[in-house]
RNA sequence: GGGGCUAUGGUGAAGAGGUUAUCACAGCGCUCUGUGGCAGCGCGGUCACGGGUUCGAUUCCCGUUAGCCCCC
């Protein structure tokens, strides 16, 4: 039931075109998945979903724990409590709570923005070899390998994700050495719990999940290239590429670590995906990513086009009776929804009209990715997707 | 014709005799990378004009102009 089969490989790159097939349906790769934490989309229901062209999405572990065991569904909660019949993929909750003690003040999150260098003080969370003990909404929580696990079982996802120890680019060596001896220790862990708990599925009738290992080691070449080669050897049905990194070293570490990593698994580059960054990770072997991108600018009124970004809130398109891009097969731009109504919906203050202009947004966003990532798969390997990578970069500048 | 009130960035407002004049909305620009939501950050003003009081006025006084209101 579950499978993943290369199709083609590119003669000139890492890249490669395949089919993920999942109980819930295809997902063909190279792929983006949008992120849809608690297991939906805002201001989106079902059908918008499915008109965007959207294969599979991701949802997270630490924000449908409270959720999830609280259903009374016993059995595919996200699927059956949202209604979504397309793949799903959990995070396994792990970057929630490490990166609770990255903290805002120093700019200092995925990617680093700030000038600080200093280290990060951890005080926040407590982490020992069996998980993280952090503080959340005053209460004191802990969440670790094996609980992220049965968790991720009950969410009932079709492709979950190890519990790992991301870090910081301000983490030095040592500490990232560290955090990878727990990487590891934990990798198993999840392994031994993961055949547990589709055992239990098994038993009712369940699908298996599949489970991804992430590969760790911060900014420091040996430390990647030890992970990658680590955690490639484990019986994981796929990888994740995880980690925090300070900007332009996405495609440094890649190019370390892809190599080392089973040729015939999916691997899955996490929460990294603006335009550049697709064809970057594409072309190093990347067959999925997610990212928060395309709908959290959605949502802020930042629209993509082929040409280049568009802020749809600009004055300039008060009375402006266009659709966002000529041409566009989304449900927004072939429907005729002009940039004026957009512009006036999303500026409006009342909330449900808020709303409608945020779905418009979205549902358009996420077309234009899916529609990319489509034409990059159509075309890979010929002469028109260096035409189309050369124009996209050129056309989103910032990286 | 007489009397009253007001005059602060694009708009609506706040303000005090003395360092970088406040807020909201609009405008413009930037940002968003393992996301919940009308986002965040930044840039626009010398306080109608002329004169006076004062060490010093956008803030006090007089006049001009404009707008609003009342009376005849």
């Amino acid at each position: 039931m579950n499978s993943f089969q290369i199709t083609k490989k590119d003669k000139k790159t890492r890249a490669r075109l395949g089919v993920l097939t999942t109980p819930h349906g295809v997902v063909n790769t190279p792929g983006y998945i949008f992120v849809g934490t608690y297991g939906r989309f805002l201001h989106l229901d079902h059908e918008d979903l499915k008109r965007t062209k959207s294969q599979i999405f991701i949802a997270n572990t630490f924000h449908l724990w409270e959720k999830a065991l609280k259903s009374k569904l016993k059995e595919g909660f996200i699927h059956k409590s949202f209604g979504f019949d397309i793949p799903i993929m959990t995070d396994s909750g792990g970057f929630q709570v490490l990166s609770l003690a990255f903290g805002d003040k120093n700019k200092v999150g995925k990617f680093m923005t700030g000038e600080t260098t200093d280290p990060i003080k951890r005080t926040k969370i407590r982490i020992t070899q069996k998980g993280v003990h952090f503080n959340f909404k005053g209460k004191k929580m802990f969440l670790g390998p094996e609980l992220s696990m049965k968790l991720q079982r009950i969410i009932g996802a079709d492709i979950i994700f190890a519990f790992d120890h991301i870090t910081s680019p301000l983490d030095d060596f040592a500490y990232n050495q560290k955090a990878l001896e727990l990487t590891n220790k934990w990798a198993h862990i999840c392994l031994k719990e993961h055949e547990k708990q589709s055992r239990l599925r098994k038993r009712s009738g369940e699908p298996r999940q599949m489970l991804f290992g992430i590969v760790q080691g911060g900014i420091y070449p040996a430390l990647r290239k030890k992970s990658a080669k680590y955690i490639g050897s484990l019986p994981f049905d796929g990888f994740g590429i995880g980690g925090a990194y300070t900007k332009k070293q996405i495609a440094k570490v890649l190019k370390l670590i892809i190599p080392h990593l089973p040729e015939e698994k999916p691997r899955h580059l996490l929460g990294v995906g603006k335009v550049a960054d697709i064809f970057e990770a594409i072309e190093n072997g990347i067959d999925m990513f997610d990212c928060v991108i395309p709908t959290r600018e959605a949502r802020h009124g930042r629209l993509y086009t082929r040409a280049g970004y568009m802020d749809i809130r600009r004055g300039a398109y008060a009375k402006d009776k266009k659709v966002i891009e000529k041409g566009c097969g989304c449900p927004t731009c072939s429907g005729g929804i002009s940039r004026a109504e957009i512009r006036a919906l999303i500026k409006n203050v009342d909330r449900e009209q808020n709303a409608r202009g945020q779905r418009w947004c979205l549902m358009h966003n996420m077309w234009f990715f899916n529609q990319l990532l489509e034409d990059i798969r159509n075309s890979l390997g010929t002469s028109s997707y260096q035409r189309l990578k050369t124009k996209m970069l050129k056309n989103f500048p910032t990286a």
